[in-house]
DNA sequence: CAATTATTTTAATCTAGATTAAAATAATCC
DNA sequence: GGATTATTTTAATCTAGATTAAAATAATTG
């Protein structure tokens, strides 16, 4: 068995367990999710999982670093792309949704970083906040190049974080209604920004 | 023992329980809190909670009734007040972040709804989309009377309600930070809602 | 203060669901 | 095809933390 082939396979896989994960963390909630439930959405027996990941507190990590990495991800590009603030917020919010409902989501939502073990606990933290900060950077770039109003950048930034961040809580896997979803979010979410704000 | 007294005394002691529950779901995620956490924080033994809830499983229901109660008490009272659906969506958004950063919150996060057994999760899930509705209502109402500029009020509502509800994420008990965020959230979440969207 | 009721604690259980070890099956390679 | 490594299952344990029962303490009443 050959290097490549076997980790292709492998990577394959867990990354079909952190999907099902996700989701059935997302709509069964953290503590109404068993790794029975994980391994049934794969066809396997909960013990199969053990093999991709050293416990459950692992699996949620791996969770939350994979959410953390595709929000950077969209921020990355947005930013790349963008021309002035305005332009990278709205790319940024563009970019972060349409991976949340589209077919590379669902995105963990992160409501058990507390219950993570301290070294996984600060990984996730230290991506988190370095996510924020890369969003109110976006701002204050927009401020500075007079694309967006004078605004208080942190609550701001927290304040659409936010409304992406719950996203999945009432958003499941519908076609349609993501098509809206990216149409409407980035509209909806930089329409206060601009200049004109009374 | 009179009723009127014992009555009083049990209802303050649970009323202080369920802010601890609230706390303590908020700020260690729900895995990551035992009943013997909520006990402490009230310098109890977590055998005594049962005096006041069934189960833990109640004890979060109770939990997220609260929360929703006080969702709905804001809303109420800016339907009253607000004079145009703009106004009252300003209120609304003001009240509810005011109790929620305020000494009645923490509000607990509502993310284990799914595990809640199934009358309890239809009475929370009910209580939730009244809430959500309500907030479209007044949004279409503001587009009907011109104070608010035409929209997906379903998008919209969904945007502004999760802005809302992921503030105990990242705020915890800080009266300075709390009277930014009262002072500012109002301000960024309807200055989208105008007629001069472009 | 004695009696009654309310509240809390102590000290056990009880249990779902995580975890593990060993065996079984499947894939791949020479 | 036989050997080797990868993946999954079966069948037990193991455990934190929820739950319970009985006893202890505290409050209130007349």
């Amino acid at each position: 068995m050959v290097k490549i082939a076997e980790e292709t396979r492998f990577q394959l896989q867990r990354g079909r367990m952190l999907k099902a994960a996700a989701t059935c963390f997302n709509e069964k909630g953290y503590s109404g999710t068993s790794l029975k439930d994980v391994a049934n959405h794969l066809g396997l027996t909960d013990a199969a999982l053990y093999y991709y990941v050293r416990n459950k507190e692992e699996l949620v990590y791996q969770c939350y670093l994979r959410a953390a990495e595709l929000g950077k991800e969209a921020m990355d590009r947005a930013r790349a792309e963008g021309h002035c603030g305005f332009e990278q917020a709205f790319l940024y919010i563009r970019y972060h949704v349409e991976i949340m409902v589209g077919d590379r989501g669902p995105v963990a939502i992160m409501s058990e970083i507390p219950s993570l073990k301290p070294t996984h606990r600060n990984d996730v933290l230290n991506v988190s906040r370095q996510h924020s900060t890369g969003f109110e950077e976006i701002l204050a770039a927009g401020i500075q190049d007079g694309s967006i109003a004078e605004c208080d950048v942190r609550m701001t930034g927290n304040a659409i974080m936010g409304a992406i961040n719950w996203i999945p809580k009432w958003f499941h896997s519908d076609a349609l209604l993501a098509k809206k979803v990216v149409a409407e979010f980035p509209k909806i979410l930089t329409s206060g920004l601009r200049e004109n704000v009374s």
